[in-house]
DNA sequence: CCCAGTTAGTAAAGTCACTTGACTATATCA
DNA sequence: TGATATAGTCAAGTGACTTTACTAACTGGG
């Protein structure tokens, strides 16, 4: 190969938007759960945290929670019954269905929540002194109609 | 719980940016992955994808990978496996250091390199029509200083 | 009103992208 | 000339899923 295009290949090379995305939610979901464990919660995985906000007070079918978190039903199953074992949600018939079952907090589980929720609204706003308030704004922006591109089946 | 404090709970449970990243992450990757799939090369998987911008054309060692890859050099050793086999490396010594080996790519490796990046070009600016061009460019803008903050240690 | 077909969920095994731990071969420095 | 550090490999383990296969409950058309 000679020079020339060897400085071609070099411009072209820049890692992805998607290589961006993925190094930065990994160090990110990282740190925040990091956090979390050190003040209580040493068996939280990101899974869970990330399930969490997608549960409503009232309770949530699995299927409802697999659509919202862009997994299988299964995927869903399995994060729910960690959670369960820690004492954070548990599964309550619905009362509507017999074949669904409510999955909702526990009254330890919404303290956990509200911790949760606590660390990763500071860890963000300590990012942004950073970053920039505005950029990060952007960024968020810029993610959700990204997402929304995505989301368009094909 | 009652009415208020659960309102409260909604406004604040919104997707964290941590979430965001990795959902768009997944979905963007899939996508890069299933045409460069489709056009020709099948087994290759988004790992292998992201090892390719890293390496030099002058060959790389793994350690260096690594680092830039920001996952251990076992890992890379593994993806560097898979690339050999599917002759898109090579592994050549490195002279000036006999423990150290020097990552490569072969000429048909080159070849596949190029038609990834083409690839993921045309899908970039594919998504750059719905996301709107600024906003595609402030959010690559907005992720790489974010990535700035996040590899500072601690 | 009953049975075919959908829908909610669970269970088990497999896969991908790693990490941890243990080890060897080479290099460097005191 | 060792003691230690560095480059790499091998094997096993883990996290976050998916695929396949199933049961139990609901629903709609004849």
């Amino acid at each position: 190969m000679d020079a020339g295009s060897r400085r071609e290949f070099e411009r072209r090379k820049q890692a992805s938007t998607g290589q961006l995305l993925l190094r930065a939610a990994r160090l990110l979901n990282e740190r925040a759960v990091g956090r979390v464990r050190d003040e209580g919660q040493p068996d939280l995985r990101p899974v869970h945290l990330a399930l969490m906000p997608h549960l409503d007070m009232e309770g949530t079918r699995a299927t409802v929670l697999a659509a919202r978190m862009g997994i299988t039903k299964q995927g869903v199953s399995q994060i729910v019954a960690d959670l369960e074992q820690m004492g954070i949600v548990e599964r309550r018939p619905d009362p509507g269905d017999g074949r669904a079952r409510l999955v909702c907090f526990t009254r330890r589980g919404e303290a956990s929540l509200l911790h949760g929720l606590g660390v990763l609204e500071r860890l963000e706003s300590e990012l942004a002194v950073g970053v920039g308030e505005t950029r990060m704004q952007r960024l968020r922006q810029g993610l959700v109609a990204l997402l929304v591109e995505l989301e368009k089946p094909a």
